[in-house]
DNA sequence: TTAATTGTTAATCTTTGGTTAATGTATTTT
DNA sequence: AAAATACATTAACCAAAGATTAACAATTAA
């Protein structure tokens, strides 16, 4: 396996340190950075296979970094370090999409385990191909980069982020099964009742755009999910 | 989406009861064994979707269940709920194979979400690519996936969730037993008379469908289940 | 024959989905 | 700062799909 990119955001410079050289030592390849600010510069420049949060940071907080961070990418690992036990701090934690938790002072084996329970259940997940952003369904054109949406070469409308990315998630899906937990989970990182309704509000809109065509329709599969069907 | 079926084994009978109670008001389905001896039994005579085990019980320990838990089943989400602090236990717990950890006292909430977020992560990894979607019946063609059922190419039917799964079951076992017991601890969840005779609604249904051609055909044996004939 | 099991249909109940509009919430423009 | 905007969520209502239950008939094993 090779060396496994950390980013580690962390204020407290000696406890910084300290958790750098103790990951170094066990191969991962570290970055520190010191404050949220800094984080999300070292976020965007290169690409980690997970992310470690201190909580309270001057600026920005952990909170507010994982949000950031989640938007540029829906897949890396976050762990949050804090000395909070507020039942508040760790629910947050969970909604922004947090993998774990930890409170400080805590044992660095554990967090060593944690760490590799974690990057082994990444591992055996799809890799959603995000590198595409371009298609073709029936008459119409997608870029999902430009959130454009064009029907025969017309003049494109433009897409909201969340009407763009569940189509595209249909797209990804053509005329196969594209599961409601799936869209929610990765679209709304949410699986609950009201983003459950919010996701059915899309669809209608998305029903909307398409209907220009009459061989391209999203089909529902009862209890499932939907089924981008193209007639050819 | 159905209700979580959760396993929950723990020893003392108050905090059991009321844990119990409070993961049925968040509607997951709880059966509790209040030792391992019982909570392993229970395991192998239903299907869980989450294991919840106390670490200190008399007889047999939440680890020793844990990796007989894991013997049988590789995927069941584990998490363990202990008094113990100690790193040893908590590093053991990790080897066994346990998703999550939590000390008591601890916030229910916490739990709650810690639930969701496994069951969350369970659901966005790969079904293992084994499960098979695809039967041919005859004359007819099923798709499990989509829930489709073909008669001789024509235009597919739609089948419900239940109708699916249990024309699949008979498939899988085709022109051998496909024990009653079977198909209702897997699709219905849960064996008793009522889920019995719902079963016997379902294969006439599937009966009704299957008609179509006279080589195929859905046999009782009394007292044990059904067998699906295919004639060559 | 009789009790248990199965077959079948229809009524009832429950869950899920489609749609429109109102409300909420940032962000940008004036 | 207020107004306009873009987008997302929530509410409300209805329709559709699916599952269970009840009732009664038919079959089977003892």
């Amino acid at each position: 396996m090779e060396a496994r990119k950390i980013l580690l955001v962390e204020d407290d410079p000696n406890f910084g340190a300290v958790l750098k050289d103790y990951l170094i030592i066990n191969d991962f390849d570290v970055t520190l950075a010191k404050n949220g600010m800094e984080g999300f510069e070292k976020f965007k420049k290169d690409t980690y296979d997970l992310c470690i949060l201190d909580v309270m940071m001057p600026y920005k907080d952990g909170y507010t970094l994982a949000r950031e961070i989640r938007e540029k990418n829906q897949e890396v690992p976050i762990i949050f370090l804090t000395a909070k036990t507020l039942k508040e701090d760790v629910l947050k934690g969970y909604k922004v999409g947090a993998d774990d938790y930890l409170n400080k002072p805590f044992d660095s084996e554990v967090l060593l385990m944690k760490i590799k329970a974690i990057m082994q259940r990444k591992a055996t997940e799809i890799k959603p191909d995000n590198t595409k952003f371009e298609f073709i369904i029936g008459k119409f054109h997608l870029n999902s980069k430009l959130r454009f949406l064009s029907y025969n070469g017309e003049e494109p409308v433009k897409l909201s982020p969340k009407e763009c990315e569940l189509l595209k998630m249909l797209a990804l899906h053509e005329n196969d099964l594209m599961p409601r937990e799936l869209a929610l989970t990765k679209i709304w990182r949410d699986d609950n009742y009201f983003t459950s309704r919010s996701m059915d509000v899309y669809i209608a809109k998305l029903r909307k755009y398409l209907k220009q065509d009459e061989n391209v329709e999203i089909l529902n599969i009862h209890g499932e999910g939907f089924r981008l069907v193209v007639k050819k």
